[in-house]
DNA sequence: ATTTAGTTAGTTGTCAGACAACATACCTGT
DNA sequence: ACAGGTATGTTGTCTGACAACTAACTAAAT
């Protein structure tokens, strides 16, 4: 991935292991700057550039004045896909198809092989959208949070990395169906009758249910259209 | 995306503009850095910063010694989803499975959306396959091509974007088939039963020979591990 | 005439040191 | 107790120089 004679890739993989090996943990400061040019050896802007790399790259985070940080989630970007060149109108549509395309057969993985505690994460999502909605607070978030918790019941991390990434794209794309307290709880509804085929391992109902939630949240999208 | 206080993110704005404005196709040269200086009216090491950014989100690539171009596919990542970072010894295998979750539905919109254009560009890839399982040279990015030509005859944007990022992931886990007299004829004739399918617009074949095509590949790549 | 080696010009990479802009916590006067 | 200023630590930017690399050109050797 990198060239290895350049000194300031060669940094960036020496930051990178010096994560791993002082185990520093997601949150956690690195040394100021000048304390890392003379434990490195290397110039200030050398540095820099080592940074910026592992910036674009979602490994550390720069606060400005105060200092440099570990990256909550590391090696995920924001927009990995590159979403934001694509120059299409229906940009939302084609999102939901892909969803459309994943997510039911994911929600049969997850029916088949989540364990104990995904379900547990599965259902306290659940209890999240369903407190926000009696509040009528936006719950966008909480909804997404339910979709990636399935992900993970599946046990396979390209989909846990994936998933994400299509919903993100999503949010992105409308706000609208934040207070409709309608389809809020019908969303619910779905969800309930999802993570109960889930949880009695249900394949088939499980994808069935995914199915129909995905394709009520398209029409709704193309409906405020 | 960025905090518009900071220069060198400023730049990287202005320099992607730059790039749009003017006109410039990948694979075009940029000013050199002492020049772009001057016509930013800043100095190099923000400039070198800004560039640095515009590198990490595969707009620009740099040729040391001979200077900076636009990237050849502009706003795609190398690793978008962080792969790199998965630790997991059935990785390969987790590929297979999003492959298979996504592929087969995949060929199937293909079969209903594809253009004469697009049907020829597959058939080229087809034939690119053919022509190097002839001469017994590695045809894995071939191969490859012939998918990404099946996502885009979708004209799913979003699909165009993932589809190579999984099919990249695949690349990076194995290289044993490649010599395989063998395995390259079986996956000829199964590239060649896609594509009828698709040219004749039979979804549901597409779809099936897709997931057969797939699976196959799953085999292999287990038994050789 | 072709090849090979050396030279040169152009470009990116790294160095060093200084000052600017910003964030936080502390301190001081009210 | 509170508000505002201040001190300190941090990242951001500037300047100017030199090093390392690439590609094209030149000239010598075969």
């Amino acid at each position: 991935m990198f060239d290895k004679k350049i000194l300031s890739h060669k940094v960036a993989l020496e930051i990178k292991q010096m994560i791993i090996d002082k185990e520093l943990k997601p949150g956690d400061k690195l040394p100021n700057e000048l304390k890392l040019c003379e434990s490195l050896s290397v110039a200030r802007t050398t540095l820099r550039e080592a940074i910026k790399i592992l910036v674009s790259s979602n490994i550390l985070v720069i606060r400005r004045g105060t200092g440099t940080f570990v990256s909550d989630k590391p090696g995920i970007t924001k927009d990995p896909l590159g979403v934001t060149f694509i120059d299409d109108d229906n940009l939302l549509l084609h999102f939901f198809e892909v969803r459309l395309l994943v997510e039911p057969e994911m929600a049969e993985y997850a029916a088949e092989r989540r364990s104990e505690k995904e379900l547990e994460c599965i259902e306290k999502a659940l209890e999240k959208v369903s407190e926000l909605i009696s509040k009528g607070e936006n719950h966008t978030e909480a909804d997404i949070e339910f979709h990636n918790e399935i992900a993970k019941a599946t046990k396979n991390p390209i989909l846990q990395r994936i998933v994400p990434v299509i919903n993100d794209g999503i949010i992105g794309g409308y706000e609208q169906t934040k207070n409709n307290p309608e389809a809020s709880e019908v969303v619910l509804e779905h969800h309930k009758k999802i993570f109960e085929a889930i949880k009695s391992g249900d394949k088939k109902a499980a994808k069935k249910y995914m199915k129909e939630h995905i394709l009520y949240g398209m029409t709704m999208s193309s409906d405020t259209k």
